[in-house]
DNA sequence: CGGTACGTTGAGATCGGTCAAAGGTTGTGG
DNA sequence: CCACAACCTTTGACCGATCTCAACGTACCG
């Protein structure tokens, strides 16, 4: 197991947003870490738990999650391969939200002490993570203006917009069609909805032309309109500092699913 | 100008949450830095623009803000003296939200080339700062959970318990009782609300006896209360990685206003 | 072939929004 | 010290987007 691509790839992806030297790479290459596969809606991070742990997506979806007393569950963020999730685990003590499977996926979890122990002597990895997790509070910034200042169609065209703009990043997603591995519940719990009523939107965007779904694959047919529906302007993804255009830096070359 | 006494309380409260030595505050304390002051309603960073500004908060109160194409405004989080806001600006090209001064505030602007070379030379204080950034970041998700899964009741106890909670920790609140500058429609605006149903639901509040509010002064009544309607768990504020119950590192003891 | 999970649809209820107008409060300038 | 203006708060009447409840349809899986 020396040398997993992965590594590499997560290194490409890093090096695009902040610089980072030969002796930065080689220290990544060496952090030790612990393959897991989890199953969809498995646990990867449980609330309230000692965060220990720092996960890295190597396949598969997952997302964030909080739970209200009254029962309500919130998605607070989805995350794709190659994301680090629980970033957070080096260094705050305690999980303040819980991560679970969106899809089965595979996860290597790298341990506290030595992700901190990498970050204290390599400030420059520091750094390009430190610029993750700052896109990540934007992305959730985002959300909030969704949630908050969008009504039902909003929410949803937003949600639909950017999840093909970081899909097709990571060359998932093909002529505007992507596979969303989510159920109209969980899309309801992104959105603050209700499921019947993220049906009904879908339904209505279906009928109106606007995109396909056929099982869980989206087909976006009218990309400018959904755009003007959505509100969408994605400059909160950053992407303008990153990859655009560019060669995806995921899935790993040597490794391609 | 040498030597500012919030420098020592920037520092002071940096190393409760992250080990910093004295030659990172020394690093800290030659930080050059622009004392400005904005008005209330001013705008401290502008969505869009080059992010190539950090803004500390000495004095006052400021908040994060985006705006919908409908027009509505969402207000994403409210920061309060000691805050470094903007702290992404040191690492992303554009800002992605605007910033705006809640209250008459005196900020501390710190040029962007100057901050990242102190990040790069000083370790511990990146590690600091992101601890900061990846706190604001939780908050940011325990806002989504309120706006996206509480009701309107639900939604502004929450604000005003975490408003509360902030403030202790400041020692600017006392007896439960507070200076809330917000006007009904900046907490509407803050919730996902319209300022007539905010004015419905805290004169319901006022009424049943929980809260009373005199012009922008709000005494919580009955906190017990607040927080089973509010589902109030600071457990997001990381309080308990940092002072809980220690003396306030701010307002800066030399200079307290 | 039956079960389980997910999607779809309808009818009625409700929380919060919209519109509109009338009090308060604060500050300013004469 | 008053008068006015600007801004904020409060209240009422009505409306509508979204929720709730409930049933039925559909697809996959063992």
């Amino acid at each position: 197991m020396s040398q997993p691509p992965f590594i590499a790839a997560m290194a490409r992806k890093l090096s695009r947003r902040s610089p980072v030297g030969e002796a930065d790479v080689a220290a990544l290459t060496a952090l030790p870490f612990r393959m897991q596969t989890f199953d969809r809606a498995a646990y990867i991070v449980r609330e309230g738990k000692p965060a220990d742990r720092t996960c890295l997506i190597v396949s598969g979806f997952a997302y964030r999650q909080k739970v209200a007393k009254s029962g309500g569950r919130q998605i607070l963020s989805v995350h794709l391969p190659g994301d680090f999730v629980g970033l957070e685990g080096a260094l705050l003590d305690v999980a303040d939200h819980n991560v679970q499977a969106l899809t089965r996926c595979e996860i290597a979890i790298v341990p506290r002490a030595d992700l901190r122990a990498m970050l204290c002597e390599h400030p420059a990895l520091a750094l390009a993570l430190w610029v993750e997790t700052v896109i990540d509070a934007s992305i959730f910034r985002e959300r909030i203006l969704n949630i908050g200042r969008r009504d039902a169609r909003g929410r949803l065209a937003h949600l639909l917009c950017e999840f093909a703009r970081r899909l097709e990043i990571l060359g998932l997603a093909e002529q505007q069609s992507y596979e969303l591995p989510m159920t109209q519940e969980e899309l309801a719990d992104a959105t603050g909805l209700t499921p019947v009523h993220v049906n009904r939107v879908l339904r209505d965007f279906d009928r109106s032309g606007l995109i396909r779904r056929v099982n869980r694959v989206v087909t976006i047919l009218d990309w400018d309109q959904l755009c003007a529906i959505a509100d969408f302007n994605e400059t909160y993804l950053h992407l303008d500092q990153s990859a655009r255009a560019r060669r995806p830096a995921w899935p790993p070359a040597a490794a391609a699913s």
